[in-house]
DNA sequence: TCGGGTATGGAAAACGTTTTCCAGACCTTA
DNA sequence: TAAGGTCTGGAAAACGTTTTCCATACCCGA
C-alpha cells in the first residue's frame, strides 16, 4: 500500500507537503502544487494510515460497544442506533460481547483501552465489583451508558417503571385482579425498574402483591414459557401476564396455549421492548414500547458531545408508550387506535 | 496511562528489557530483572499501545465484518458466530453496516484499509461492480465471504438450493399440487439459489412451474405479509407457500389468518432459517434450518486460518436440515420425531 | 592468563503519520 | 534600495512500540 513518503516523491515534494493538502490544513499551499499532490493521491489511491495518524493524534475515530449478546435483538436495535450516528459522524464501531459478566467486561475494557478507542458505550449487565469500577473510571469522560446504573456517568435510559404501570394499569382496567409478572433474574436495574414499576400500579390500585405471582426469567423465549407453565399450573393463578421483555412474552403465550388457555380471553399478556417481530405474533403482542433505536442513537449523540467537549445533557430518559393489541384485548384498534373503523 | 518508558525508568532497565518481558521474547532476561519488570508493569497496571504495536507489526488482531443490518436476526447470529471464534482467538470484530449498497461495501472497505484490519469477513448483498471487485482484489488473502459470490475467495455457505428442494419435495409429499414462493428482489445469490432449488423440486416431481405463484419479497415480516396477501386473493392460489426466510414466513401466516385461512389446514407455509423465535410462533414454523451460528464461526476459523497461512479449506458447505413443525402438518412430531407419543 | 563462549542488557532504527519551527523567495512600500 | 511582510515549502521531532545489532561481564577450560 502506498504511503506518505511514495507520494512525496513522485510528486516531487516533501511529505509535510502531502499532509497538508491532504488534511486540507489552514498553512498555504500553491494552488499548482496541490493539484500536483491531488493527482498523485488518486493514482496511487493513497489513504493515511489510521495507525500512524492515531498514535500522533491520540484519536483513533473509533468506540467500542460493550453488550451481553448480539444475538438478542433488543441489542441488535441498539447497536443499529448507535451506528446510525456513528457512521455519520465518521467514527467506526467495534463490538465486545460480555455475557454479562464482569469478567467479561473487564477483559473488553483492557481491550479497549489498549486498542485506544475514544470512547465506550455500555448497556447490558451491571456495573459492579471494585475492579470494573475502578478501571471504568479510568475512562471518566469518554463513557456513556445505556440504562440506570450506581455510576455517574453520563446515562440514557428508558422509563421502566412507568412502562411497567403502564401495563399493569391497563390490565387492571379490563378488570384483571390477578396480574403476573415475569421478570429479569440478572439483577439488572432493568428487570428491577419493571418490577418496581409493576408492584407500585398494584399498590397504587389496592392490589395486594403476590409473591406467587412473580417469577424469574432470563430474557428468552424459552424461560419465559417454562415460567408462564409453573405460574399457569396451580389451582390459583393469574389471569394476566406481564412479562418483562416481548422474547419471554412470546414464550408465555406458547405456554398459556399448550395448557389450554387461549389468549386473551383466559390469560392475557403484556410484553416490554416492542421487538419488531411483536404484531407479527398471533395474537399480536399488546406491548410496552420502548424506541430502542432511538435510544442507541441518543447514546452515540452523548459519546459524540462528550467527546467533542460541547455542552450537552448528561441524562436522558425516553418515556414509553403502551401498544394495545390483540393479546390483551380482541379488536383493540376499534377500542383504542382507530375509532372511524365501520362498527 | 502509562508507557513503556515509565516501566522502564521506574524498573531502572531499558524499554528493550521491559518489551522482551511482557512479549515473553526468547531472549534470555534475568529472573531478578524480570520480577522487578513484572511488579512495575503490574503498580503501573501497564499495557503496551495497541496502535504502537500495531504500526511496527503490521498486524493489529483485528478484522471487520460487513453486513448489510445488524437488525436482521440472520446476521445477528451471523456475527455472534464469528465473535465467539474471534474471542478464543484473541481478534477484535469492527463491525461496517453496509445496507446491501455498493456505495456502503466500497466506503466499509476503504475504512478497514486505513485501519489496518487483518481481515475482513463479507456477508450479505452482492458483490459487484468494477469497483468493488477491484478494491476487494486489493485485500486478497484477507477476505472471506459468506454465501455463494462470483469470486474466488474462500467461501462458507449453506446448501440453499438442497434446502429450497427439501422444503417443496415435503409439501409434494403432504399432497400439494399449486406451491407458491416468496423470495428475495436484491440479485443476492442466496435468493436466487433458493428459487432454483424450488423450480428444481417442482420439475423433479413433474410439477409445472407457474410464474404467478412467485412474488420478490424483501426479507422482513412485513414484505411476506404483503406478497402473500396479493398470492391469497385470486381465485387460482397456491395451497402452501415456501418462504426463502421466516421473516417473511411470520408475515405470510399473518397475512393468511387475515384472509380467513387457517395454517396449516388451508394454507402450508414452510420458512427457510430457523431463527430462535420459529418455534415459539403459532403455529410453530417448519422451516429449512441452516446453522447460522455455525456458518459465522466456521468463517472466521478460515480467517484466522487464511491470516496465520495455516493449511484449510477454502470452501466448506453447510447442509441444511428441514425441521417439520406444525405451520405444515398438526402434531408433527407423532408423525416423525417422536413415534413413542401415546397415540 | 588467555581465548572464546554464554548470559544479560542497551542503543538505535523503523513503523507512517502530524505538526512545529524555520527558511528562502518574492512582493510591497517608503 | 532597504525593510518588512506574505507565500510557500521543508527538516525534524514526536507518537509508543518491536527488533536488530552490538557491548559488556562473567565463566570455563586449557
Amino acid at each position: 500500500m502506498a504511503k506518505i513518503t511514495d507520494v512525496a516523491r513522485k510528486a516531487n515534494v516533501s511529505i509535510t507537503t502531502v499532509s497538508r493538502v491532504i488534511n486540507n490544513n489552514s498553512h498555504k499551499v500553491h494552488p499548482a502544487t496541490r493539484e500536483r499532490v491531488l493527482s498523485v493521491v488518486r493514482e496511487l489511491d493513497f489513504r493515511p494510515n489510521a495507525l500512524a495518524k492515531g498514535l500522533h493524534m491520540k484519536k483513533t475515530l473509533t468506540i467500542g460497544i460493550l453488550i451481553p449478546d448480539i444475538s438478542n435483538p433488543y441489542y441488535a436495535e441498539i447497536v443499529r442506533g448507535i451506528q446510525n450516528v456513528a457512521d455519520k459522524a465518521g467514527y467506526s464501531v467495534t463490538l465486545q460481547n460480555t455475557d454479562g459478566k464482569q469478567e467479561g467486561i473487564i477483559r473488553s475494557i483492557y481491550l479497549l483501552r489498549e486498542k485506544s478507542a475514544d470512547g465506550v458505550i455500555f448497556s447490558g449487565g451491571i456495573i459492579t465489583g471494585y475492579e470494573t469500577l475502578s478501571i471504568l473510571r479510568e475512562l471518566k469522560e469518554r463513557v456513556v451508558v445505556i440504562g440506570r446504573h450506581e455510576v455517574d456517568f453520563p446515562a440514557v435510559m428508558a422509563d421502566n417503571m412507568g412502562g411497567a404501570a403502564q401495563a399493569v394499569r391497563h390490565l387492571i382496567g379490563l378488570g384483571h385482579r390477578e396480574i403476573g409478572f415475569i421478570g429479569g433474574s440478572d439483577g439488572s436495574t432493568t428487570s428491577l425498574d419493571r418490577l418496581t414499576g409493576y408492584r407500585n400500579a398494584l399498590a397504587q390500585n389496592g392490589l395486594p402483591f403476590n409473591e406467587k405471582f412473580v417469577r424469574p426469567g432470563s430474557w428468552n423465549p424459552k424461560s419465559g414459557y417454562l415460567m408462564a407453565k409453573t405460574l399457569l399450573k396451580g389451582k390459583e393463578r393469574p389471569t394476566a401476564i406481564v412479562s418483562a421483555n416481548d422474547q419471554m412474552a412470546f414464550g408465555a403465550i406458547k405456554a398459556a396455549k399448550e395448557a389450554g388457555f387461549s389468549v386473551p380471553e383466559d390469560l392475557a399478556v403484556v410484553g416490554f421492548d416492542n421487538v419488531p417481530l411483536s404484531s407479527y405474533f398471533d395474537p399480536p403482542l399488546t406491548t410496552v414500547e420502548i424506541p430502542i433505536q432511538d435510544i442507541g442513537a441518543a447514546s452515540m449523540k452523548m459519546l459524540v458531545g462528550l467527546l467533542s467537549g460541547s455542552k450537552f445533557e448528561k441524562r436522558k430518559v425516553f418515556p414509553t408508550k403502551l401498544l394495545v393489541r390483540e393479546s390483551t384485548v380482541r379488536n383493540p384498534q376499534i377500542r383504542f387506535d382507530n375509532p372511524k373503523v365501520p362498527r
